[in-house]
DNA sequence: AAGCGGATCGTCT
DNA sequence: GACGATCCGCTTG
């Protein structure tokens, strides 16, 4: 099978509809997967930020100790216990924020992390957010969970709890105009160590956006 | 090219 | 009081 080459026309629109409820009502290593290839829309003042989502991370609501709601339902996971489709946003390493959609019927606690996206719409707004210059290359903007949040200002006092099915919303998750097939590659979650052997990322193989193996430490990007 | 450590703080023990 | 679903800059070879 040839690698997908990924081609944009800056000129088409950049999503459709977003994502209904029931898209997230599955497992998350379903719901990972599915989102690949799905494009994260958000809406600052007045501007389209947007991106491909080409890496994501499984959490599960049970026996996953990796996972945020491991240790039980408290204030600030409060968002992964409710209905499916909304923004789990948590600060981490007193820097940088993470964005997670909830997953799984009311109750129970699975979500997907975003880990990096190809940059769609509203570049030179990224650019300017990450403070590079806007000829980088796209990787730099939103290849990682922390990186990809600091380019679309997604922020937990601003997005957690926001509904991503909702078309109003100002973050939320649509179907491109025209779904591609790639290939996945799944290996196992970065910076995890609980659980490590688990196989739950999921990623578009050979796409430049998708962030460094587990060992990667540098800055170097393609 | 690769490795180390700093930044910086909410959350839970 | 420790540490984490990260990123970046500085050092060394």
């Amino acid at each position: 099978m040839v690698p997908p080459t990924v081609q944009f026309d800056p000129t088409a629109a950049v999503s459709g509809e977003p994502l209904g409820r029931a898209s997230y009502l599955g497992p998350p290593d379903e719901i990972a997967r599915m989102l690949l290839g799905k494009v994260l829309v958000r809406q600052v003042d007045g501007e389209v930020l947007a991106g491909r989502i080409v890496e994501t991370e499984a959490y599960f609501g049970k026996d996953d100790p990796a996972a945020h709601s491991f240790a039980g339902r408290t204030a600030r996971t409060e968002v992964l216990f409710g209905p499916p489709g909304r923004a789990y946003v948590y600060f981490i390493y007193g820097v940088y924020f993470c964005l997670n959609v909830s997953c799984e019927p009311e109750g129970q606690a699975g979500c997907v992390l975003i880990r990096a996206l190809e940059p769609l719409a509203g570049i030179a707004r990224m650019a300017a957010n990450r403070g590079l210059d806007p000829a980088c290359k796209p990787a730099q903007l939103t290849a990682g969970p922390g990186r990809l949040c600091m380019a679309l200002q997604i922020t937990r006092p601003r997005c957690n709890g926001l509904d991503l099915t909702d078309p109003a919303s100002e973050l939320r998750i649509c179907s491109p105009v025209v779904q591609q097939d790639c290939e996945v590659a799944i290996t196992a979650r970065i910076n995890v160590n609980k659980a490590a052997e688990r196989q739950l990322r999921f990623t578009l193989k050979g796409n430049a956006c998708v962030s460094r193996g587990k060992f990667w430490k540098g800055k170097s990007l393609n």
